[in-house]
DNA sequence: TCTAAGTTAGAATTTTTATTCTAAAAATGC
DNA sequence: GCATTTTTAGAATAAAAATTCTAACTTAGA
C-alpha cells in the first residue's frame, strides 16, 4: 500500500496524518491512538495496546503493514528510538518551561502559557481527591439517587460546569434541568422546583446574584442543595446539604475549571454506579 | 538472598553498587552492564542483553532473582518506569499499578472513581502541552486577534467548552457569540457569520450534525475555522485553518473535559497577551 | 588432590507474543 | 437489492522470550 517505510517517528506521524482520511475505521482507531500515546506504543505489547486502543490484536499488525513495516515489532522500534532520543533533551526542556513568564514573542509565550496551565491544573487535580471528603461524595450521590429530578444552576464561569452536569446527568438517564435564566426567567424556572428534587448550585466568587436568588428560593421550599464553590465561607454554605470546595488552578489571575469539571464527572459516574447497583439488587 | 525488592531504579542502583563486591563473576558482569547502560535494559530482551553483556541468558534471570525480583521482566519494569519518568510521563507506571475497577461499597467506590478521574485527567493534562503544536496555537491566536467578532459552536458535551469560550472571550472584551441553537435557530444564528469573523468549532465524536452544518455554512462563506476535536480524522479537519486535537481522559467510557477546558483557557489568555502587546506597541 | 559449596551454561520447558489464515461482516459499486 | 471488494475478528500457528532444571564446571578449604 505504502511501500516507502518511514525512518523516523516524525516521518511516520506525518504519513499517518496524511493517510488518516483514507484509512478504514479500525486502522484509524489505531492511527489516532498512535498519534496520541506514542510512549505507550514504545513499551506495550500487541496485546496491551489492542486493549488500550480497543481493537483486535491483528489490527496492529495490519496497521504496521499498511505503513510498509514487516510487522508490529519493526514499527515499534521507531517508537523506542524516539523515546531514547527524547530523554537526553528532557532536562533542558523543563528548564525552558519553568523559565520566567512570557518574555519572548507571541509564539513562544502562547505555548508557555499552555504549558503552565497544564502544569498548574494537573497539580490542582492531584490535590482534588484528597480535599474532597468521602462523606460529602456519598451524601451527594445518595441525594441525587433519591431525587425525582435534578436542577442545576450556575452563571458566567460556573455556567460551563452547570451545563456539563446537565449533559452528564441526562446521559445517564436522570431527569436534569438546567436553570439558565433564558429570557430572564430565573425565578420562573426556579418555581418548577419540588421538594423531592435536588438543586445543584455551582458558584464561584464573586457569587452571582441570580444564583443566590435561585438557591434561596429552593431552600425556602425545602429542596436539598448540593453546592460546588471555591470557598468554605460562601453565602450558600449554611443552607447546603453538601458543600464541595474546589480550588481550581489560577494562572495570571485567571482561574481554570479543570478540577470542577473533574469533580462533576466523578459525581456523575459515581451516581451511575450507585444506580446500577440499585437495579442489580432489585 | 536480598528479600527487599527495590521500588525505583535509583534504589536498585544503590543496592547493586553495594552488593557488587560480593557478587560472582558473571553476576558482576551484569551489574556493570546495568549501571552503565540502563536505557538498553529498558528495551532489550534477555537474549539481546545477554549478548551485549557477554553472559548466558539465564544469568540475567539469576541476577534479577538475586535482587528480589520474581524474574527478569519484573526488574525490567523499573528501567521502563525510569525512562518514562524522565520524559515527564509516568503513564506506564500507572498502567502497571492500576488495579481493577471498584468492587467495594458505594462509599469507597465513589471516592475511588474520583481518585481515578483526578489521576487520568492530570495525566492527560500533562500530555496536552506536548501534543499541541506551537504553530497551531499561534495561528489561532492571530486569527482571533484579527477577527471582527468570534462565534462559537458546540453541542452536547462540547457545549460546556463552547460556553466557556464565550464567557472567556467576553471577559477579555472580545465580541463573542455563542451559537447555541436556541429555539432551533442554528442556521439563523450561523447566518450572522461574516467572512471577517472567526468560527470556533468544538466537536467530539460522534460529531453533532448541527455543528457540522454550521461549520459547513461558515466554510462556504469563507469564514476561517478553528476546530477543537478529539481526533485527527474528524470530518471538519479538511476545512479548518487550525485543527486542535485534544484527548481527554476517559474512564468507564465516559470522557472528561479537563484538557479541553485547559486548552480553551490557554487560548483565551494567550489572546489576551497578544492584544496587550498590540496595544502597547501602538 | 579431593571434597563440598557455589556458580555457570546448556537444554528443555513453559509462557508470552507476534503473525498468518480464513470465514464472516461490512462497505462499496452496480 | 445484489454482487464484489474490502475490512475485520477469531482461531490457529509460528516465533520469541523468559524461566527452570540439571549436569558440568570452578573455586576454596582441608
Amino acid at each position: 500500500m505504502i511501500p516507502q517505510l518511514p525512518e523516523t517517528l516524525d516521518d511516520l506521524n506525518n504519513k499517518i496524518k496524511q493517510a488518516s482520511p483514507t484509512l478504514s475505521k479500525r486502522l484509524r482507531q489505531v492511527a489516532d491512538y498512535v498519534l496520541e500515546a506514542p510512549r505507550e506504543v514504545a513499551f506495550g505489547t500487541v496485546a496491551t495496546l489492542s486493549k488500550a486502543a480497543q481493537v483486535h490484536p491483528s489490527t496492529w499488525v495490519r496497521f504496521a503493514n499498511a505503513f510498509g513495516f514487516s510487522g508490529f515489532s519493526e514499527m515499534q522500534g521507531l517508537f523506542q528510538q524516539n523515546l531514547l532520543s527524547q530523554t537526553s533533551n528532557y532536562q533542558e526542556r523543563v528548564r525552558l518551561v519553568r523559565n520566567e513568564w512570557p518574555s519572548g514573542d507571541v509564539e513562544d509565550s502562547a505555548h508557555q502559557i499552555l504549558s503552565q496551565f497544564c502544569e498548574e491544573n494537573a497539580r490542582s487535580l492531584e490535590q482534588l481527591a484528597e480535599n474532597i471528603s468521602k462523606d460529602d461524595l456519598t451524601t451527594s450521590i445518595t441525594l441525587l439517587q433519591q431525587a425525582l429530578s435534578v436542577h442545576i444552576v450556575g452563571v458566567r464561569r460556573a455556567f460551563s460546569v452547570a451545563s456539563y452536569f446537565a449533559y452528564g446527568l441526562r446521559h445517564i438517564e436522570r431527569k436534569a434541568y438546567l436553570i439558565d435564566g433564558i429570557a430572564g426567567m430565573f425565578e420562573e424556572q426556579a418555581a418548577a422546583l419540588d421538594k423531592n428534587d435536588v438543586l445543584i448550585v455551582v458558584s464561584f466568587a464573586p457569587y452571582g446574584e441570580e444564583t443566590l436568588n435561585v438557591a434561596n428560593l429552593a431552600a425556602q421550599k425545602g429542596v436539598p442543595l448540593i453546592v460546588l464553590s471555591d470557598s468554605h465561607s460562601n453565602p450558600l454554605a449554611s443552607m447546603a446539604k453538601v458543600n464541595f470546595v474546589v480550588r481550581d488552578a489560577q494562572v495570571q489571575s485567571f482561574r481554570g475549571l479543570s478540577s470542577s469539571m473533574c469533580l462533576a464527572q466523578a459525581i456523575i459516574i459515581g451516581l451511575a454506579h450507585a444506580l446500577e447497583k440499585e437495579n442489580a439488587n432489585g
